[in-house]
RNA sequence: GGCGGCAUAGCCAAGUGGAAAGGCAGAGGACUGCAAAUCCUUUAUUCCCCGGUUCGAGUCCGGGUGCCGCCUCCA
C-alpha cells in the first residue's frame, strides 16, 4: 500500500514518495493577517494537519513550514482604521490565530515565517531575477515579465494568450504588459516601508512564499499546499519566479483544499458570507468542528449549515460514547474463564482488517470520509461484541482495550479522540446550588441516613463524590420504587449538566457539554 | 469570454467497469419503572438529463442542463 496524492500540476493521482529519500518538504500558504479567522481557513490548516500527520505516520521526517503574510494592502487599511501599526495588527492576529489552532488539534509547524522578516531573501530574489531578465524596473516597482517564462500557466491551465483576452486585467501604465505582476512595490505615503535597491518600498505578495519555502527548505520542495482560491494567480506567479530564479522543479507536488461554502457560496471575508472560527468555537468544541472539517473529501466544497455542527457532534459522540464505556471496563481477573474464544477471535481479525481499510482510505489521496467511516464500523463491530459477549473475560476484554486504542491510533492520524472527555469540575458555587436544589427535593420529607445527618460535611467534599453520593441515594430511591424522587434528582442533575445512565451494571454519569450560542445540549 | 470543479436517499457524504460505504434525521422492534446508551430491522428496482462504448456503467466517451470556484485581495 502506498500513498496516492492528487497532484494538481498534472491533474491526476499520482504515487507519492520524498525527493530525499526520508525528508518530505512542505509548505502551505498561510493566511493574511488582517482579519479573524472564518471556517474556510480552519478547513485548509485541518486539511494539511492531517496531511502532516499522515506523512508522519508513513514513517518520513516532514519538515512542515507555513507562513503568515504580514504587510499586505488590505492590512495597510485595516491597521490605519483601528489606529494600530502593521506589526501590532499582526501580533494580535498571530494571538488569535495559534490559540484557535490549538483548539482545532492542530500541530504546530516547523516554523511559521512572515515575510517582513525576510525583506533580505525577497530582495536577493527579484535579484536574481532582474538578472536573467525576468524582471524589470518601471518608476520604482518592480514587474516579472510573464512572457519570458514559457511555463506560464502550466498549474492553472490558463494561458497567456487567453488571459490577455479577458477583461479583468488591470491596465496599469507601468507593466510592460498586463499579465505582469508586482515583485515589489514603491511604497506611498505613510505606509510600511524598507529600503531596497530600488528604493523605498515593500515585497510584492506572491514573493515571499517562494522566497521563505526556499529558504527554509530549498529549491525544490515536495509537497506544495494552499487553498483552491490560490491556484491561480498565487501559485501560477510562484511557480513563474521560483522556477524562473533556479531553472529547477518549484515544487513536485501542488495539494489545494476545496473551499468551505455557506448558502451554496463561497465563505469569503470580502462577501460577508462566512462564519467566523471564533463564533464556531464558542458554540461547539475544536473537535467537532475539525470533524465536521474531516466529514468532506478534501477536495470537494464543504457547503456549512445550520446543522452541520451539531449533526457533527452527533456523529462523534457515538465514538465518544464507545471510547469512555471501554475506559470505564474493570479488568477480568486473570482466571476469569474464556467463553466465546471463537467469536473473540473472529473479532481480532475484524479490527485488523478494518484498520488496513482505515489506512488504505488514507492512502488514496487522504480520503478522510472514507477513513471515518471505518472508524464508524469499527465502533458498531465493538458495541455489538460487548452486547453478545456478555461475560468479560480477559480475553474478550483485551480485544475491547485493542479496539480502543486502535480507534485512538486512527484517531491520531486525524487529529480526533485524543483527549478523554475531561469531567472538568464543577464550581463550588454550582455545587452549592446543587445542593440548595436538592436539599429543596427534601424539604417536608425525610430523606434519612446520610443526607439529613451530614449536609454539611458533604458540601466539604470534592464534587465528584458529592455526586456520586446522590447517585448512590437515587439508587436507594429506585430500589424502593420511589420514582418521581428519583426521576426529580436525575433532572436536577441534568440542569448541572449531568447525564446520568442507568444499565445493568448500576449507574454511570457523565458530564455533557453545552452549546453556549443556542443552549442546546451537544453532549460528547 | 477563458480555465477548473461539482451534480449519489429527507440532509451530510464515500464509491473511476461487475450485486449503491458511513453518519445524521425518520419509522418499527429489543432492553428499560421511565429516560439515556446500545443493538436489530427498515429508508436509492429513476446514482441531473439524452445518446454511445461494453456481456456489464453512478463509474468510460459524446452532447445537454443546473450549481460553484478562479481569471481583482482571498484558505
Amino acid at each position: 500500500m502506498s500513498l496516492r496524492i492528487y497532484n494538481a500540476l498534472r491533474k491526476k493521482k499520482e504515487e507519492f514518495s520524498p525527493l530525499n529519500d526520508n525528508q518530505v518538504k512542505m509548505y502551505v500558504c498561510g493566511v493574511t493577517l488582517y482579519d479573524e479567522l472564518h471556517l474556510g481557513h480552519a478547513r485548509a490548516a485541518v486539511i494539511f494537519d492531517v496531511i502532516y500527520r499522515y506523512l508522519k505516520h508513513q514513517g518520513w521526517q516532514v519538515k512542515y513550514v507555513t507562513n503568515f503574510t504580514d504587510v499586505d494592502d488590505k492590512m495597510i487599511d485595516r491597521a490605519q482604521m483601528l489606529n494600530l501599526s502593521i506589526y501590532q495588527l499582526a501580533e494580535r492576529l498571530m494571538g488569535e490565530y495559534s490559540q484557535q489552532m490549538h483548539a482545532l488539534g492542530v500541530l504546530p509547524a516547523l516554523c511559521y515565517p512572515r515575510a517582513t522578516e525576510h525583506l533580505p531573501e525577497i530582495i536577493d530574489l527579484i535579484k536574481r531575477l532582474e538578472r536573467k531578465g525576468l524582471a524589470y524596473v518601471s518608476e520604482g516597482d518592480v514587474f516579472f515579465r510573464v512572457k519570458k517564462f514559457p511555463d506560464y500557466g502550466k498549474l492553472s491551465g490558463q494561458t497567456p494568450s487567453e488571459l490577455s483576452a479577458g477583461a479583468r486585467i488591470e491596465i496599469n501604465e507601468k507593466k510592460e504588459d498586463p499579465l505582469d505582476f508586482a515583485l515589489w512595490k514603491k511604497s506611498k505615503k505613510g505606509e510600511p516601508t524598507w529600503d531596497s535597491p530600488w528604493g523605498k518600498g515593500r515585497p510584492g505578495w506572491h514573493i515571499e512564499c517562494s522566497a521563505m519555502a526556499m529558504k527554509y527548505l530549498g529549491e525544490t520542495i515536495d509537497i506544495h499546499g494552499g487553498g483552491q482560491d490560490l491556484v491561480f494567480p498565487h501559485h501560477e506567479n510562484e511557480i513563474a519566479q521560483s522556477e524562473g530564479a533556479t531553472g529547477k522543479t518549484f515544487a513536485r507536488f501542488w495539494i489545494h483544499n476545496g473551499l468551505v461554502t455557506m448558502s451554496q457560496a463561497k465563505m469569503s471575508k470580502s462577501t460577508g458570507n462566512f462564519l467566523t472560527l471564533r463564533e464556531a468555537l464558542r458554540g461547539y468544541p475544536g473537535e467537532i468542528i475539525r470533524f465536521f472539517l474531516l466529514s468532506a473529501h478534501y477536495r470537494s466544497p464543504l457547503d456549512y449549515n445550520q446543522t452541520s455542527l451539531k449533526e457533527a457532534s452527533l456523529a462523534l459522540r457515538r465514538v465518544h460514547t464507545f471510547l469512555r464505556k471501554v475506559d470505564d471496563l474493570a479488568k477480568p481477573r486473570e482466571d476469569t474463564p474464556v467463553q466465546n474464544e471463537e467469536q473473540i477471535n473472529q473479532f481480532d481479525r475484524e479490527i485488523d482488517s478494518n484498520f488496513d481499510n482505515f489506512i488504505q482510505a488514507l492512502n488514496d489521496d487522504f480520503n478522510t470520509p472514507l477513513a471515518i467511516s471505518a472508524i464508524f464500523q469499527l465502533v458498531k463491530k465493538a458495541n455489538l461484541f460487548m452486547e453478545k459477549v456478555d461475560l468479560l473475560n480477559l480475553a474478550s476484554y483485551n480485544s475491547l482495550i485493542k479496539v480502543r486504542d486502535r480507534i485512538r491510533q486512527m484517531g491520531q492520524m486525524l487529529g480526533l479522540f485524543q483527549v478523554k472527555q475531561q469531567k472538568e469540575s464543577p464550581s463550588l458555587e454550582s455545587i452549592n446550588e446543587l445542593h440548595q436544589e436538592l436539599a429543596g427535593i427534601f424539604k417536608g420529607k425525610k430523606p434519612g441516613g446520610y443526607f439529613s445527618t451530614q449536609i454539611d460535611q458533604i458540601k466539604s467534599l470534592p464534587p465528584k463524590q458529592v455526586i456520586d453520593l446522590w447517585v448512590d441515594y437515587r439508587n436507594k430511591l429506585r430500589r424502593e420504587r420511589n420514582w418521581a424522587l428519583a426521576d426529580e434528582i436525575r433532572s436536577k442533575l441534568a440542569n448541572l449538566g449531568i447525564i446520568l445512565e442507568d444499565d445493568k451494571k448500576g449507574t454511570t454519569w457523565r458530564w455533557s457539554m453545552r452549546s453556549r450560542s443556542d443552549q442546546e445540549v451537544a453532549d460528547i
